[in-house]
DNA sequence: TCATCCTGATACCCTGGAGGTATGGCGGCA
DNA sequence: TGCCGCCATACCTCCAGGGTATCAGGATGA
């Protein structure tokens, strides 16, 4: 017969008062039931924990080794109850978040810096992915949280507009364009345009596109590129020009310029869950998410 | 409400069937009672642990959270129960040896060796006393067991003879001695002796001035010296002459020579026990060190 | 579309074990 | 020697935890 923790407890109480009655007294039970107790916990494990005296009790040499055990033992069960239900309050666990690398120079960084104040026992990941992967990532799982632009199909998936940025004009630094002092959109109509393949991340494609059919002209396309960061250091070598999110800035590439435009394209980042996810951290960051569009 | 360990039972062996109808068949009842037991045990963390399906259970991120931490409640249970039945059997535990420089150089390494091999959990130390310190250890339970000389009064103690040695006589390597085919005690007459004091192993004492009595003569002594490493060092420096136990010649000790003697002085090491010592790994040595008797 | 078969949940019963009280036996101490 | 404090034992009570019977709901196939 396996110990019941009742016995840990009872035992680790009677180690330390020395004396059945006051062990049983702090307890909150007679004395009897404990003597019991303690004699079928000896039985059970086949050895004495005690020496009874006239005087109180000791422990015996397997009853010193039972006692660090069976402290340990207690400690993990309160542990673990806390751990559960902080686990289950989302306070603590693991969040994994997916994000396409131009979405880590806008909103990632600031809602990670708050989530991780506001929920310091959540293990938080971070995934940079290629806009397309995040779908199915999310649909499987691997992911509790995707931040991206409006995708081809984010339909099955619950959203919510984080951000709404314009699209900067990125030249390289030699562009006659680059002196000049304003610059409208159809002033780029004989330029070569680096631009996202449409079916990456239709909604930053269709922007460039429509925005200069706004301003009279379709873009030519020199080069279709996957990754902005990619973008801006073709850019840089000459490639053509590009509009990307203006946070890419923040990435300081040599040999390439930012410059707004009048009536910019507009790019909008969104957070995209799942309903069938049932992390309960997930719940946490979407409060939080919502508190910072206020 | 603390959650009781065949809860955590229960809640594991569910969690890896991922059916109540299995896991109570595995667990030997019937699927309601372990229905009611995961409803309570969720119930008192105040979060649910199973996702319930139409076809089984999984797990919610609480539970995954819990499922590591009761495992290794679990397995620490079972270690605790294993550790207290060893160390109560004396297979496991501590068990403390005292004993004089010299002892270290005959009986003791070879015991060691034995008891380490016999019982490898118990975590043996040693220590090296004055013959007069072992008295009051052993009493104080400071050590399990003293190896050492018939002692001043070990009628307290538990004794049982471990070997019975002659005594070397050691000279300086330029001792003219030294160069003799054979050396009678009554040779030593005119020597000046290095000897341990009574009042530190009287025995000791008693047996070398008592050899030299039945030659014919009373040793004089020339430096009282508490350690037998210590007479061997002194002889080596030409301060005199000495017997020490045959089994310190594996110290080697350059300048110092050892001959043997007709008749010499005979020493006992003995192993004392105290009959109020509980230590269960008390009862395997002293099974293990009467084999070796034999 | 409906019968069937799986799933887990609920209702009710019954027994064993854990706790309570009263008391016994034993050693230390005045 | 009688008292006091210690732990163990005897006996009672009650409820927690297990059992059986059954319900409710979703999947599945004829």
């Amino acid at each position: 017969m396996a110990p019941s923790l009742n016995q840990l407890r009872y035992f680790c109480e009677l180690a330390t008062s020395g004396n059945f009655g006051r062990a049983a007294a702090r307890l909150h039970m007679s004395q009897p039931p404990l003597s019991r107790q303690i004699a079928a916990l000896e039985r059970d494990l086949g050895t004495p924990l005690f020496v009874r005296t006239s005087k109180g009790v000791g422990l015996t040499a397997a009853g010193s080794q039972f006692l660090s055990d069976a402290t340990e033992i207690l400690r993990l069960v309160a542990q673990a109850e806390r751990n559960a239900a902080a686990t289950g309050r989302g306070e603590a666990g693991q969040l994994t978040m997916g994000f396409t690398m131009c979405a880590a120079y806008s909103v990632v960084p600031e809602l990670t810096r708050r989530y991780k104040r506001a929920f310091p026992n959540v293990d938080l990941r971070v995934r940079e992915l290629m806009p397309n992967a995040l779908e199915s990532d999310l649909r499987d799982g691997v992911i509790d949280i995707a931040i991206s632009f409006p995708g081809s199909d984010g339909s099955r998936f619950e959203t919510r507009p984080l951000l709404r940025e314009p699209l900067s004009l990125v030249l390289p630094e030699r562009h006659p364009l680059a002196r000049a002092r304003k610059i409208e959109v159809k002033d780029l109509a004989e330029q070569r345009f680096l631009i996202v393949p449409r079916d990456q991340a239709s909604s930053l494609h269709d922007s460039i596109v429509q925005c200069c059919r706004a301003a009279g002209f379709d873009p030519v396309i020199g080069l279709e590129v996957y990754l902005q960061q990619t973008i801006v250091n073709f850019v840089a070598e000459g490639l053509g020009i590009a509009f990307v999110p203006a946070s890419m800035q923040r990435s300081q590439i040599k040999g390439a310029v930012f410059r707004k435009v009048d009536n910019p394209p507009m790019i909008d980042q969104l957070l995209y869950w799942s309903l069938a996810n049932k992390n309960p951290c997930l719940a946490g960051f979407l409060a939080l998410s919502e508190r910072q569009r206020d």
